[in-house]
DNA sequence: GCGATCAGGT
DNA sequence: CACACCTGATCGC
């Protein structure tokens, strides 16, 4: 687990996806997407009171984070502040201190980043070189190599440092399905069900304020139906997703909530509350796309005990049951198993709760080649320290199926691309650092290492 | 009274 | 375990 704490060593004057502490005397501000978790003090007073004195600092995001961010009243105060940029668009930002005058210039490009609407990933091009910020990022294998901001001509930019979103950079993420095997599983599973009644209802329960829209679209298309939603005004703006979402409530699909939502449930009525017009009892079921994008467990693949006494949640489509979760466990006993957890967390001196803040590990790169999937890293950078970074040098690469094998001594980049992949692309997320400075340490040892994909081990 | 933090929840 | 929140109690100002 690492965190981040808004600020990049390259260019120290400018904040992204933190807006608190010492942040507070950025030069220019960047918001990767409309998370709770990657807005902390964005409607802090402070910051707030700097603005009014201020004439150059301004919040760069995407046009549609922009309009998710204005959505919410506690935001309205940044309308005159933010420069939305187009995507894939180059442009220059002057990081002024207004004190001195002193005056920097840099050039950002947002990428597109598949995690939410309006999510991107910042793209830094300086003085001192190029950096690519991440956020959180959900891109299909071969994504990064149909980036033209990444590459020049044919080759790959030469990266300094990427700020990689480090939520899924442990090896219980290593298996995710894809987004479309996700949906494939949705739309089946609610097909079913609301197909058999009119008084066939499901529930979306979903957690985060954005990112199921694509399910929304999709189930709309597919069942020519809306999907009921609290509000509608943060997407006044984007017709696309808007007319798959509505306010009305007799409809068979819901994502709306309310605070009595689950006692609702339990009684046969909708989570808004309403029941049917001639009072038929409804039939329920429920859905949590927990985050849509690694899926979740089901009656099939409930989870099962491993050995270390800790569970392993097998991906898959989402769960659905009637109405309540309660027989979710059944046969199963957690509460030991959490209590042990808990133990254990608090006799290694981890927090309870994960605090309320974007995940990124910064590793250095020597060059990145999408196209072929193959991330170098350059040596050790005594600088880089914090908890969670990769301190050591680090190869994130995996051997193409027939590729001979691997002589680390004379290791080329040209040998590289041919011979290997990344295993830590996006779609699979990223290897734990202990995993990667074992299969450093193996290379380096001359050990042929043999890393089947989507899988975390080696040898 | 207000925000930040913490403890609990889904 | 995790995601991305929410509610409510308590603390400091």
């Amino acid at each position: 687990m690492s965190s981040f704490a808004g600020r990049m060593k390259e260019y120290p004057t400018l904040s992204l996806d933190r807006f608190d502490r010492e942040n507070l005397h950025s030069r220019a501000y960047f918001l990767s997407h409309c998370h709770k978790d990657h807005m902390k003090g964005l409607k802090g007073p402070l910051l707030k009171r700097k603005l009014q004195f201020s004439r150059t600092v301004r919040l760069y995001c995407s046009y549609v984070t922009k309009e998710l961010l204005l959505s919410n009243p506690k935001y309205a105060f940044w309308e005159e502040y933010i420069v939305p940029l187009e995507l894939e668009s180059p442009t220059q930002i002057s990081l002024v201190d207004e004190a001195s005058g002193e005056k920097e210039d840099i050039v950002v490009t947002l990428l597109p980043a598949g995690h939410c609407p309006g999510s991107v990933m910042f793209l830094f091009e300086g003085s001192q070189g190029t950096v690519l910020y991440t956020g959180d990022f959900r891109l299909a294998v071969g994504d990064a190599s149909r980036l033209e901001h990444l590459h020049s001509g044919s080759r790959v930019k030469d990266i300094q440092s990427v700020y990689l979103d480090s939520t899924f950079y442990d090896p219980r993420f290593h298996q995710i399905p894809t987004r479309e095997v996700c949906l494939n599983g949705m739309l089946e599973l609610i097909g079913n069900w609301i197909s058999q009644s009119s008084y066939h209802v499901v529930w979306l329960n979903c957690k985060a304020a954005y990112g199921y829209e694509y399910l929304f679209t999709n189930l709309g298309e597919e069942f020519n139906t809306q999907i009921h939603v609290k509000n509608l005004a943060m997407f006044k703006k984007m017709p696309e997703i808007l007319s798959y979402v509505t306010t009305d409530r007799n409809t068979q699909i819901h994502a709306c909530r309310h605070p009595k939502d689950e006692e609702f449930l339990q009684g046969n009525r909708r989570p808004c509350g309403c029941t049917a017009v001639d009072g038929t009892p409804l039939r329920n079921q429920q859905s949590k796309p927990s985050t849509m994008w690694f899926g979740e467990r089901t009656r099939k693949t409930r989870p099962e005990p491993v050995p270390s006494g800790l569970f392993r949640f097998h991906s898959s489509y989402s769960e659905v049951n009637s109405g309540s979760d309660d027989d979710l466990f059944d046969g199963l006993d957690l509460e030991p198993v959490r209590k042990k957890m808990k133990n254990e967390r608090r006799r290694r001196n981890v927090p309870q709760r994960r605090e309320l803040q974007p995940h990124a590990v910064c590793l250095s790169v020597q060059s990145l080649l999408p196209e072929h999937g193959l991330l170098f890293t350059r040596p050790p950078d005594p600088s880089i320290g914090a908890e969670g970074t990769v301190t050591s040098p680090v190869l994130l690469l995996q051997r193409k199926e027939n590729a001979g094998p691997i002589v680390p001594s004379e290791l080329s980049e040209s040998q590289a691309s041919s011979d290997f992949e990344v295993p830590c692309t996006p779609e699979s997320k990223a290897p734990q650092p202990d995993e990667l400075l074992h299969l450093y340490r193996k290379l380096a040892s001359g050990d042929e290492v043999v890393i089947r994909k989507g899988s975390q081990g080696s040898g």
